[in-house]
RNA sequence: GGCGCGGUAGCUCAGCUGGUUAGAGCGCAGCACUCAUAAUGCUGAGGUCGAGGGUUCGAGUCCCUCUCUCGCUACCA
């Protein structure tokens, strides 16, 4: 494999339904970021995209709850999620949208050319349809009266009085469970991509990293976690995939195409072509000469960074879809990340348990390579990681303040107070100390810091390149102890001189490796050291600040975090999850389960609620919910199959008298017919509670 | 249940194709130093490498069984 001409770098697109976290950020954008900006800083060819995800039905919903349009919460959300990365200093070439007509027009015509040239499965099938509420109606969103049995209640896949399955076209009068009314048949086409299809050349991609005869990549380059999440894919077998919806909020499919009326492309389609489009609306900026080299030239590296959530996509779907597609080139890696937990618990939206970007940019904009900085010697790499404002702390304070920013703080100081800001040197001298010198920039093993730095940025671990930062400014802490200028500075004039040169030149190292990590600390450096950035080749340069420059008064890089900031972050997440709690609460209390459509007395009547005890309760195998439950009726024993095994322990059950619905239709489940089904009462957080007599009632007996 | 990542010092993590006394950073203890945001440097204590078997002259590293975290997936009337 020879050296790529260009690269083509994409993030995965963040959905535009709420702002981003630390997680999102560690996960998938400063990664992305840093690996562009050491590209660019050896003076590669780089096209570095992202862009919001901005249809599907999640979309829909929020917009519903709060009472505004789709378009008003993707703008909404695309403005604050480009403001974070803005902040944040994460230089994409373009951080586009798929809500934007470009997008729209790529994604339908990639749609057409795949169609046209028979690259989908196409299913026909009559469907149910709603007129009032606009939608194709799901089977259980249908009830009507059982051909079998004339039970008038039978749903669209299941008869439970006599137990028949069913099809909802086969009820007679049929209703919508959501308007009551008579639903229409209309005939409804989907697609799919025939993944079964792909199969065979895909896993020789994947793990020979053989693309048509010929090596595409290494597949060790891989990263672990990816390649074992693709190949138990593989393992059990690719099947079809929709790729289209009835939905109203998304890119049509094309008009060309028979039965596309009401149709939108699947989410997870029409993103990935999004890098694509962000692309195109590059070349039309006139930022890039040309989109196609980027996607479609052999000589260009694809890479995409995602989270572990979109392994899948972006190793087996969207790939499948270049291929199909012909003449685009596949991704060289996927370098996936896995997630970053909080204080001890998962990120959740809905629990408000995170630490939000646009917040943090807003309250500390002079902390952003802070963040930058903790993210990435913290990020969830090879295995989920947690990010604690404890450990922020620690980590600014000994490593960001006492090691880097000090020793630089040492350097300006000294020069400032002894050679009022000027360089000088003393040739001599400097020969003499210019192996100690060299010394710093290996590392422990005595390799060299820089190679290193290449090696690891291009195998994507920029946690431990990030170290090799500190270990170069460990290294010229302990030159600079070592040299003990300020003692010499009463005896050899020379060697001092010299000692503080060299210093100098490995703060323009720091400052040239900082560019790719910590970008503002890079420019306070530079600034300090009044200079223009360099280029990355100048890492371990010793005469790249000349003698009699001068540089710039001290000034500090980083401030120390104090126990006031970590308890006031803590107690702000703690208040916050709180509310969220609250809100939660309130809005349940408001907005109760919906009640079901009104039965006669005669429909509760059919139900025959009998209790029992529970005489053995066993797990059943290969499933992890369900438990098999004896239950003594009185009049007989029951076997009964719940999906209770999460909620009870097989020794709090047995004894327990419960209310069985004794004339539910048998069902097998797991090979074990369940004859019946027991109740359970269901709280708040969906914890199931046993439900029985408040005193003793004979086995068989009825609920009246 | 199936599959996958992971389970290594108090904390966060390295340990490639098996090979001498298992590493780093932070934290901790002691010493040195004073140019520096009480910063820095040196030294040290700390590990039955999730558990149990096996292969081997030799295993954290290979094989088997088990177990825990997380994720994907199935079942959940």
């Amino acid at each position: 494999m020879n050296t790529p001409k260009r690269y083509m770098i994409t993030a995965a697109l963040p959905y535009a339904n709420g702002p981003l976290h630390i997680g999102h950020v560690a996960g998938a954008y400063i990664p992305s970021d840093i690996y562009v900006k050491y590209l660019r800083l050896r003076g590669k060819d780089v096209c570095y995209v992202c862009g919001s995800d901005e249809h599907g039905a999640a979309i829909t919903i929020r917009a519903k709850q709060e009472g505004i349009s789709p378009q008003e919460i993707v703008d909404k959300y695309h403005g604050i999620i480009k403001n974070s990365f803005e902040k944040l200093n994460i230089d994409f070439d373009i951080f586009h949208r798929t809500s934007a007509k470009l997008h729209h027009e790529t994604a339908s015509e990639f749609f057409l050319d795949l169609y046209n040239n028979g690259k989908f499965v196409e299913k026909t099938t009559e469907q149910y349809y709603d007129e009032e509420f606009h939608q194709f109606l799901a089977d259980r969103y249908i009830t009507g009266e059982c051909p079998k049995c004339e039970n008038e209640n039978a749903y669209g896949d299941q008869c439970e009085k006599c137990g028949s399955a069913l099809s909802p076209l086969e009820l007679k009068n049929p209703k919508s469970t959501l308007s009551g009314n008579t639903p229409s048949l209309k005939s409804t086409t989907h697609w799919f991509l025939p993944l079964d299809k792909h199969q065979e050349w895909l896993a020789d991609w994947i793990e020979n990293g053989m693309l048509d005869g010929e090596m595409h990549h290494e597949p060790k380059t891989w990263k672990k976690n990816v390649m074992g999440q693709v190949k138990s894919w593989l393992q059990d077998g690719l099947r079809p995939r929709a790729i289209t919806r009835d939905l109203d909020w998304g890119v049509d499919v094309p008009q060309e195409i028979k039965g596309a009326e009401g149709k939108k492309l699947y989410v997870w389609l029409d993103a990935p072509i999004g890098y694509i489009s962000a692309t195109k609306q590059l070349a039309l900026d006139g930022k890039i000469a040309d989109w196609k080299t980027y996607w479609q030239d052999n000589d260009t590296e694809l890479i995409h960074f995602l989270g572990k959530d979109n392994i899948v996509f972006h190793s087996i779907i969207f790939p499948s879809i270049l291929k199909a597609k012909g003449e685009y080139i596949l991704p060289k890696n996927v370098p996936a990340n896995e997630f970053m937990n909080l204080e001890g618990d998962k990120i959740s939206t809905s629990k408000d348990w995170a630490v939000w970007v646009h917040e943090y940019v807003e309250e500390f904009p002079d902390k952003i390579d802070e963040l930058r900085y903790v993210l990435t010697a913290n990020a969830p790499e090879t295995k989920d990681s947690e990010f604690t404002w404890e450990d922020f702390q620690t980590r600014v304070n000994s490593e960001l303040v006492a090691t880097l920013g000090n020793f630089i703080n040492r350097i300006a100081v000294l020069t400032h107070k002894y050679y009022d800001g000027v360089l000088e040197n003393d040739i001599a001298a400097y020969e003499s100390i210019s192996e100690d010198l060299n010394q710093v920039f290996l590392t422990p093993n005595s390799e060299a810091i820089k190679s290193e730095l290449e090696r690891l940025i291009e195998q994507f671990k920029f946690r431990e390149a990030l170290d090799l930062l500190m270990t170069l400014a460990r290294n010229a802490n302990k030159f600079l102890t070592d040299k003990e200028p300020w003692k010499t500075i009463k005896t050899d004039e020379a060697q001092t001189k010299a000692v503080l040169f060299g210093s100098a030149q490995i703060v323009a190292s720091l400052g040239i490796i900082a560019q790719a990590f910590l970008p503002n600390t890079a420019k306070k450096i530079f600034n300090l050291l009044n200079m223009e950035s360099a280029s990355w080749d100048d890492i371990g340069n010793l005469n790249l600040l000349k003698t009699g420059h001068k540089i710039n008064e001290p000034e500090l890089l980083f401030n120390k975090i104090d126990k006031e900031f970590v308890a006031a972050q803590v107690e702000k997440l703690e208040a916050k999850k709180k509310a969220k709690m609250e809100e939660n609460k309130v809005v349940e209390e408001k907005k109760p389960e919906p009640l079901k459509a009104e039965i006669q007395f005669d429909d509760f009547a059919k139900i025959d609620l009998r209790l029992g005890t529970i005489i053995a309760a066993e797990k059943v195998k290969k499933a992890d919910r369900l438990l098999h439950f004896t239950v003594d009726m009185g009049f007989e024993t029951r076997s009964i199959v719940s999906g209770v095994a999460e909620h009870f322990t097989l020794e709090e059950c047995i004894g327990k008298q419960v209310q069985v619905v004794a004339n539910l239709a048998p069902r097998v489940m797991k090979k074990i017919e369940s004859q019946g089904m027991i109740l359970f009462a269901e709280d708040a957080q969906g914890k199931l509670h046993f439900v029985s007599p408040s005193s003793e009632v004979g086995n068989g007996n009825g609920v009246a």
